[in-house]
DNA sequence: TAATATCCGTTTGGTAGCAAACGAAATTGA
DNA sequence: TCAATTTCGTTTGCTACCAAACGGATATTA
């Protein structure tokens, strides 16, 4: 409960609880829900002012070649999906890898409407390289946090997204 | 360690420590911050599907009002600044709620550069109405937490948005 | 006070993202 | 077998976002 004297809230968080703070609101799951967003935003900022920019690529197209890196070549389809993104966000995303040549698209010869997208030599390097770097932002970005309190974050993340996303 | 056959591990992150397990990567950090993004896009997405289309409102356009709400009427560089947006962005996020009578614009006398940005009486209807509705999707995506759970995430989070923005 | 520098919001040019419409390619079923 | 339906990836039209350039307004300083 009164959680105004918190030293460790953040100005917003602050001023919010003063102004609405007499209001019949659950400010658990608001301070929670705006956290969540803010630091995804922050992680996705450094991420893409750093180590993604020496490489040409946007969050996305990190996610796809990441994705591709881990679960080999895949359908276009399925690599939105697993991506989080929609099927035509990911056309735009595989054009562009296409370009920098990372990836390469394949016709299906059995049934011609699907295309296998797959890294090629030089997007296996690209990510070779770059994702032991991008781990080591990653490592600076929670790095004030212990090991067992990165687990205890990721677990109650994995509870939201499923929560959220069940709509 | 051995986290191969955690049950509450997200598909996802089960085939990357399989396909990766033997790199010497920070999976924890990794988990953590993928986890992030992705809980983001979640909390997003449904909050955008559902209360905010209501009220043709963006997210961003939704936290301006927000902003506008708890802090009163503001210049708006520091609007930019407490909606984290660039002031670019928020040119046109303010332009499409003055279009739909949320704020207004008014000139400084003193100094006229500045711009001070205000909420109306629509404005001030639309987020009253608004916001208990918002608060109540906050506390369905949340919802299998429990309240110290909710502030343990909140707390972890602070730090992360701490440790990536001071870049 | 006049030249210069700084500050502020807007504009510009670019990428990213979504939903929905689309066309080609399978599949179904009559 | 051929018409209707479904399935795929792409295209289209839109919003959001950023960084950097811009131009008017204020500050600074010589």
């Amino acid at each position: 409960m009164q959680q105004r004297a918190d030293p460790r809230l953040l100005d917003a968080e602050r001023l919010t609880q003063e102004r609405l703070g007499d209001r019949p609101l659950d400010f658990d799951s608001m301070l929670a829900v705006s956290n969540i967003y803010r630091a995804a935003t922050a992680v996705r900022r450094r991420a893409e002012k750093g180590v993604l920019s020496e490489f040409g690529l946007s969050w996305g197209g990190f996610t796809t070649l990441w994705v591709l890196w881990v679960w080999g070549e895949m359908q276009s389809a399925d690599l939105a999906e697993e991506c989080d993104l929609s099927k035509g966000t990911l056309t735009g995303v595989v054009k562009t890898l296409e370009k920098r040549g990372f990836v390469q698209r394949t016709a299906v010869e059995a049934d011609r409407r699907k295309v296998i997208v797959s890294l090629t030599d030089a997007g296996l390097d690209a990510i070779e390289q770059l994702f032991p770097r991008f781990n080591v932002y990653e490592g600076e970005m929670v790095g004030d946090l212990s090991t067992s309190e990165k687990q205890a974050l990721a677990e109650l993340l994995r509870r939201v997204i499923v929560a959220a996303g069940s709509d």
